[in-house]
DNA sequence: TTATAGATTGCCT
DNA sequence: GGCAATCTATAAT
């Protein structure tokens, strides 16, 4: 059994620093696990605790969108650490990624689940689920999985790539929510074919908003 | 210019 | 568990 969600104040947020992002992507995938996005227009607030994420190793990485080195497409990967890289796949969905690493280099951390905290009634409109009863279920359904946490918190390349995710009056960023650090697991990432079998997916250690049930290896370094 | 694979999801059997 | 949906980037012609 999981033990309850850790209190959450929205006015204790504290925007995450550029430099928390100018590092190795598997250091940053460590530590964000357990902050927040935050998405803020006008008086409506969404948020949600980084329960998933994925390492990619950028030029290095046979998986990585910048393995093929910088184009219009990858570019935000390539400059500087912080930012929202977005993009578009399977002719469906979005996905969000935050730079990583010193300009130049194009380290990236994939969101892959996130546990809703606050909104989760403009989350279920955005997914199309207004109305259901709430549960469990339903409420996984909001954002466990990269493309079902774009779509709950509005997220779309023409709208947020390049977005300086640690600017706090920008409408989207990320925050510590004063949540203690978390236990972390490692597993191999999910859906891909190339150098798939590295062990850069970070998930919280029985955390029900994860997106996959799978066997869970053991942390390591 | 045409073909194919893709860091996914949801519906169908 | 299988597979269609539906667009983009890249490879092949």
């Amino acid at each position: 059994m999981s033990a309850p969600p850790p209190a959450f104040d929205p006015a204790r947020l504290k925007v995450l620093p550029r430099e928390f992002f100018n590092r190795d992507p598997r250091r940053v995938c460590r530590e964000l696990l357990g902050k927040v996005l935050v998405r803020r227009e006008g008086n409506k607030l969404l948020a949600g605790r980084v329960v998933e994420l994925e390492a990619y190793m950028g030029m290095g990485d046979p998986a990585a969108h910048a393995y093929v080195g910088p184009t219009a497409r990858n570019r935000v990967l390539f400059g500087p650490p912080g930012h929202a890289y977005i993009y578009f796949i399977y002719g469906n969905h979005y996905c969000l990624n935050v730079s990583c690493m010193p300009e130049g280099k194009a380290g990236s951390v994939l969101f892959r689940a996130l546990e809703p905290l606050v909104g989760i009634a403009e989350m279920e409109r955005a997914r199309g689920l207004a109305g259901a009863k709430a549960s469990k279920r339903v409420l996984r359904l909001l954002t466990s999985g990269p493309g079902r946490l774009a779509e709950a918190f509005g997220i779309t390349r023409p709208r947020d790539n390049g977005k300086d995710l640690t600017d706090a009056t920008s409408d989207l960023f990320l925050a510590d929510g004063g949540c203690p650090p978390p236990r972390v697991l490692t597993t191999v990432r999910v859906g891909i074919t190339k150098a798939a079998e590295r062990p850069l997916r970070y998930v919280i250690a029985g955390n029900e908003f994860v997106s996959k049930k799978r066997v869970l290896e053991p942390a390591q370094r």
